[in-house]
RNA sequence: GUCUCCUUAGCUCAGUUGGAUAGAGCAACGGCCUUCUAAGCCGUAGGUCACAGGUUCGAAUCCUGUAGGGGACACCA
């Protein structure tokens, strides 16, 4: 149930039959105090500007047509012609025992199932992911889990960097090392593995003319070169994934769909580019000139779809890809979540493609970006050494960090307790650290801030989840199967029920804008408004057995509701911390 | 130079197509553990929303300008 969309079309309704224009909006939102109801319609003050009257007699006429029902209890106008709703608390109880009795919590599901791309992670092979890629994997995951819960198609798509100039040199160092009868145990470490291999490169003249030669016969389908590019992708598509299922992730290797797999498009979506005259030929290279863009003279910015050497870039893989995208699987929306550098690079893609036609006007396409990772000094985050940070280590030294602190919290976990809890919880906190900010700049990595215990944390998230389960193993009752009536008699009881009932407007916000900052933001609501809970309205031994009962399934619903929004946002609970 | 994203409390961040007295956490200060897990609860303090104009019933939000910062802009991705 979407209470704002059914206040909001109650509210519409009232205003129609008060002869406002069809195309004012009621603008119903929840009230950012409690005196002003549990929502508010802002809509009043700009449609009766609109019918040059005054806002408050509007008000007063609209008012008159809202129907009162179990739902609405009253309506007050307050302000220039604010109108103040507020719920009846049966009503709202009454939505708490729908979604307790439901798997997905009564939420309304997407009415029409789009096909959506999320293009989101995207690592290099030969190389381990580090930092930067954190952001893409984690908020690119959460979108993917929220939007197939709300029944749409989703695709994942891993636009893994497995093509390009620099798998010559690679090719050439794993011949190298192959001779030499390495062990291919010394590829696992692929930092050292890339770093040497262009050393080599930069070094050997002999090594780099093979260099250069292995990419043309890599690019022309020599079958050697294929199988030694395959082996490079396999095994780091191998250690990756090992790194996604570490991060509760939920890309796969079916959902590689790396620049390689375009690459028999390129020579196509040139030729048809230039038959189209969208692409001309500009000193030896084949261009697109666009002039919704400038260049640093001034003139229409130039996007290359060739080199002078025949190689394609990027700008073409992308094109291809979305043209891909839109014929394979017919793509109704595509999310990109990548830094915000590309920025300039997908708009110029996203014209290219649609002034050749490839895909539609309604094709909805959406960049989801975000800043670099800074340290606390303002600066790329990177080690003392000067190196990227691995994703691996960071992960080693939050689970390392966890763990020293639930033992002392704890001492009489057992061992598989204790590496079950300190991994759902520094995961936890790294994951949401990311996931809970929405700032397109550059943004600062704290380890302090991340592996913080208390306050708005999924820790404090997923501890206030243990709390409700330890009520129910102490009372020896199941979550699941409670009946009878919830009664929301105190202002804590209330405030919980009725953020409770709000879950489907925020998962919807959080699908249709890509914002899992605001699921985060509401969970710790939940949270919030459980712990207050919790402190006030004793659940066991509450005055009588019916009041018992009730807030045994508001500690329930709140229990579900978190793990359900922790499992969006790929987030693990625990039973107990 | 053109374009683009941004500037909110000491720090890290929210602020939903313009709404009522701008909100959290951390840090600081003061209370609360014989009662369901104190990773908690209750309270105090902290603001020229970078700056200056403009639009209007109303602006952190929209427009213009200024200052400051990140980024993109021809054969890397």
């Amino acid at each position: 149930m979407n209470i704002q969309q059914l206040l909001s079309d109650k509210i519409k309704h009232a205003m129609v039959l008060a002869g406002v224009p069809a195309d004012c909006d009621a603008l119903v939102k929840q009230s950012a105090k409690v005196q002003f109801g549990d929502y508010q319609a802002n809509g009043i003050m700009a449609a009766a500007k609109k019918m040059a009257m005054n806002p408050r007699q509007l008000a007063e006429q609209v008012v008159k047509h809202i129907a009162l029902d179990d739902c609405i209890s009253h309506v007050e106008i307050a302000g220039p012609g604010f109108i103040n709703l507020f719920l009846n608390a049966t009503w709202i109880a009454k939505q708490n025992t729908l979604a307790l009795n439901d798997p997905k919590l009564n939420l309304t599901l997407a009415d029409k199932p789009q096909n959506i791309i999320v293009d989101y992670s995207a690592p290099n092979v030969a190389k381990e992911m580090h930092v930067g890629h954190l952001r893409s994997t984690i908020i690119g995951d959460a979108s993917v889990r929220v939007l197939a819960f709300l029944g749409h198609h989703v695709i994942r798509a891993n636009h893994v960097g497995d093509w390009g100039t620099q798998f010559g040199m690679l090719i050439a160092y794993l011949e190298k090392m192959q001779n030499e009868n390495a062990n291919d145990m010394a590829l696992a470490d692929l930092e050292v593995f890339y770093r040497t291999a262009k050393k080599h490169y930069d070094e050997d003249p002999v090594f780099a003319e093979k260099a250069r030669g292995y990419v043309v016969k890599l690019q022309s389908g020599d079958e050697y070169c294929r199988s030694m590019w395959r082996k490079l992708v396999d095994i780091t598509m191998s250690q990756n994934l090992a790194t996604y299922r570490r991060l509760n992730v939920t890309l796969s290797l079916e959902d590689t769909m790396g620049e390689s797999i375009y690459n028999a498009m390129l020579p196509a979506v040139v030729a048809d580019l230039k038959q189209q005259g969208i692409a001309v030929e500009s000193e030896g290279a084949t261009v697109v000139f666009l002039d919704e863009f400038k260049n640093k003279e001034g003139e229409p910015m130039g996007v290359i779809v060739q080199k002078r050497d025949g190689g394609y870039l990027y700008a073409t893989t992308d094109i291809a890809a979305i043209k891909y995208r839109y014929e394979h699987y017919h793509a109704n929306r595509i999310l990109y979540y990548t830094d915000s550098r590309q920025h300039q690079h997908l708009e110029q893609v996203w014209l290219i493609a649609h002034k050749a036609g490839y895909i539609p006007p309604s094709l909805q396409l959406e960049h989801h970006m975000f800043g670099m990772m800074l340290g606390k000094d303002g600066k790329p985050f990177k080690t003392r050494s000067g190196d990227t940070v691995k994703l691996n280590d960071l992960l080693d030294e939050a689970i390392e960090r966890a763990t020293t602190l639930i033992k002392s919290k704890n001492p009489d976990l057992n061992d598989d307790e204790l590496a079950t809890i300190a991994d759902a919880v520094a995961i936890g906190a790294v994951k949401y650290a990311d996931l809970s900010k929405n700032r397109t700049t550059d943004y600062v990595f704290d380890w302090d801030n991340m592996l913080s215990f208390e306050g708005n944390t999924a820790p404090y998230l997923q501890y206030a989840y243990t709390r409700v389960l330890s009520i129910f193993r102490k009372a020896g009752l199941s979550i699941d199967n409670l009946t009878g009536d919830i009664l929301l008699e105190y202002e804590k009881e209330r405030a919980l029920a009725l953020k409770l009932s709000q879950f489907n407007e925020i998962v919807l916000s959080v699908a249709n804008d890509g914002v899992p900052h605001m699921l985060c933001a509401y969970l710790y609501e939940i949270a919030t408004l459980f712990s207050s809970f919790y402190e006030h309205c004793p659940v066991l031994s509450a005055d009588s057995d019916q009041s018992k009962n009730s807030r045994l399934q508001l500690a329930a619903l709140s229990a579900k509701t978190l793990k359900v929004g922790l499992d969006m946002l790929g987030i693990k609970t625990i039973e107990k911390m």
